[in-house]
DNA sequence: CGCCTACTTGAATTCATTCAAACGCCGTGG
DNA sequence: CCACGGCGTTTGAATGAATTCAAGTAGGCG
């Protein structure tokens, strides 16, 4: 019953459709007017392109603008002394690469692309303006800051507590959700094209390792994978192996006294 | 040359001395007027007690307020289905509790004491008067939780690609220089009131682990510890241990430019 | 004094790593 | 067309770091 839907798929909360990936995100959390939607489609507008496999900012490096991840994949992560490396996130489109910029005087840790990728670079300029101009839109993005350093909490979780098949387990249900949050899947098909040795330095585990999971979740069909296609063909197990919950993301959206304090501020503005 | 200085020490960038830790804390970000000063001394001026070991807010519970933790010890942590535990993140003197009220419906994790603590409650109206009266403060306040995020990606490294005695020596460097960046060391010792339980909690180990490497540390003379106490005494090479580099603390403070630009926003305000 | 909690230590076990080798796929170039 | 590498994956066997189980010690407190 999981193998494949024929079409695109909304993610389940309420949220509506949009072209542009940010947009469909920050929809989870509040609505956002048609003005809001331009507003965004405007800052979505301009293009970059980096190839696969190299730094888009780099561990000490002061930024100079956001990036906006259009289309591809990315990872923040770290290089260590001994030539290890700790994958702390993964960036999917929808995901802005560093509000740090405007803060703190370089990186601590790097951005590299996993695959091509395009982005839009946006300017602290009207980044700053957008904080001034659009209450809603610097709430929602605000919000999906909060839900950012939600999932890193829960990567700690994951690497503390859970023990391999539970760590990769949990993170294809993460992405899942996050790909559905942004439009990118297709029943409980998504896009991942990441390599085992990634896998491993994202879950604190060998590659070899994550073969071996990885080999038995397909023998015990709950998932298959194609092409890097990952299939999740059995979610409930899944989640239970996992101890997933998906509340952490934050994707019912927030109280109707905040959206009502945010409403007034946008009032505010328009006198 | 390690045991115990006369005095308490200054963190080693530039900042100031501050009877509020808080204060204290945002000092390292920029410096702050004498009105800013008062102001956050007013906020810090409320108080409720709690005592150890229960929660201030758990998990799926909405916060109605912020707390500022003025003394003692606090966790953010999560407990597993299976009866396990893993504690993301201490709040010393100087955190705030819940910058997330705002903004998400219900909590993630569960906040609960360790020690006793004396907390200042600062409700959604008096953080948001903040936020629009008080622009380097704000700025300040966005730094440090910018810095929180960095700390939470510190430990992903930590589980995901450290040993037992990095991990162990990577935390308690950790320790050492926020409780600097607060005015709450000694030289190299500060109060640590944690059971090894809790460290294990933390750093994805048993306990009994944690007794290993506190042994070893002992007998190799890094650290020295007595009614929770906590001495480094070999702070170069419990770094070397851990690979630690403080950088990711941010404590530098933040660009001219950055400076420059809230103070524009400060001086708007005047008029 | 007795109890509870935290700490300590030893021995057996286990999950994941390390080392090693082979396989498949794919793009390049002879 | 096939040979050649390179990279990612797969599998086996030996090793090891940390866990589990178990039992004993030490310290604080009613």
């Amino acid at each position: 019953m999981a193998c494949a839907a024929e079409h695109r798929d909304q993610p389940s909360a309420t949220p509506p459709p949009a072209g542009n990936p940010l947009t469909s995100k920050l929809l989870h959390f509040a609505p956002l007017s048609n003005s809001d939607r331009q507003h965004l489609d405007r800052l979505a507008a301009p293009e970059e392109r980096f190839p696969a496999s190299v730094d888009i900012i780099a561990e000490g490096m002061v930024p100079r603008s956001v990036f906006l991840l259009k289309e591809g994949m990315a990872m923040r992560y770290r290089n260590m002394p001994d030539g290890g490396r700790q994958i702390m996130t993964f960036l999917i489109p929808g995901d802005l690469c560093d509000m740090h910029v405007f803060l703190l005087k370089e990186m601590d840790h790097s951005i590299g692309t996993i695959t091509p990728v395009r982005v839009a670079p946006i300017s602290r300029e009207s980044l700053m303006d957008l904080f001034a101009s659009r209450p809603r839109i610097s709430a929602a993005l605000w919000w999906s800051s909060m839900q950012e350093e939600a999932m890193l909490r829960e990567r700690i979780v994951s690497l503390g507590r859970r023990d391999a098949r539970g760590r990769v387990a949990y993170l294809l249900c993460e992405l899942l959700w996050r790909h559905r949050a942004v439009g990118l899947t297709n029943g409980e098909v998504f896009r991942l094209p990441l390599t085992q040795t990634e896998l491993g330095d994202t879950l604190g585990l060998t590659p070899v390792h994550i073969n071996r999971v990885l080999k038995e979740f397909r023998q015990r069909s709950l998932i298959s994978m194609d092409r890097r296609m990952m299939s999740l063909l059995n979610v409930e197990e899944l989640q239970a192996l996992a101890g997933f919950n998906k509340d952490y993301l934050h994707l019912g959206g927030t109280s109707p006294e905040v959206t009502r304090y945010f409403d007034g501020l946008e009032a505010n503005l328009k006198r």
